[in-house]
DNA sequence: AGGAATGATTGTGC
DNA sequence: GCACAATCATTCCT
């Protein structure tokens, strides 16, 4: 069932209107709209779902094809047989009963190997990995200034995150990633720097208030960024 | 070409 | 829900 509703979601399994380019045009139409470069960079995706899905149709008309097929070949069969002994209503019911179960068995399979296919598709062409790009070299320096002028604190507030946000030209998400890679990084290289004068300092805690980093904007630490000379 | 830097995602804990 | 940590995928630098 679950699967059958994600294949529906995804466009793979919906009602199929002649040619099957239905999936296609709404996933443009919902995908359309304000993101004009959306569609473009989403076209290839959708020529790869519509792939995806002419190829379930086909395999799904083989397999109800197959089975419909056997189930009359079983009955014939049993017509047959029923030449030499006496065969029941009930008997040829749950006959028919047991072959389709085992080819919906079948089908489950394909639908969750389609699944899958789906998934990997997503992940290699929805995924923001793969399309980054850095920030441009003011909206860095925006981001780095705030950080080391708040380096004993450097969580902005959602008003702050806002703020840089639009300062910077991207989004309030993105700026909390940013501060979160920052904090994680910039406190490794304080790390690594301490255990390299052999000193073990705790690392359990947050180390933005130590004295040697207080330093001011811009610091001996921001110095340490090597983008920003 | 290969490693470092960097933005984004995922999993985990509180 | 947020922060952290590990990791991924891409970009930058040498």
């Amino acid at each position: 069932m679950r699967l059958d509703n994600m294949l529906l979601a995804e466009g793979v399994a919906g009602p199929e209107k002649g040619g099957g380019s239905a999936a296609a045009a709404a996933a443009a139409a919902a995908s359309g709209g304000a993101g004009s470069d959306n569609s473009v960079e989403h076209s290839d995706y959708r020529a790869k779902l519509s792939q995806i899905r002419q190829i379930y149709h086909t395999e799904l008309e083989k397999y109800e094809q197959a089975c419909n097929e056997f189930t009359t070949h079983v009955m014939n069969l049993l017509r047959e047989q029923s030449r030499t002994r006496p065969i029941s209503p009930k008997e040829i019911e749950r006959m028919v009963g047991i072959i389709h179960r085992k080819f919906s068995s079948i089908q489950m399979q394909l639908k969750q190997s389609t699944c899958e296919a789906v998934m990997i598709l997503r992940s290699r062409f929805l995924d923001a990995r793969r399309k980054r790009r850095n920030f441009n070299k003011q909206a860095t320096e925006i981001l780095n200034e705030y950080f080391y002028s708040h380096l004993s604190n450097p969580y902005p507030s959602e008003e702050a995150k806002e703020e840089l946000a639009k300062k910077c030209g991207i989004t309030v998400s993105q700026v909390s990633n940013w501060f979160g890679n920052k904090r994680i990084r910039y406190k490794k290289n304080i790390g690594s720097k301490q255990t390299e004068r052999g000193a073990m300092a705790p690392q359990n805690k947050m180390q933005f208030l130590s004295p040697q980093n207080l330093g001011g904007y811009p610091s001996p630490c921001y110095q340490s960024d090597r983008r920003i000379q």
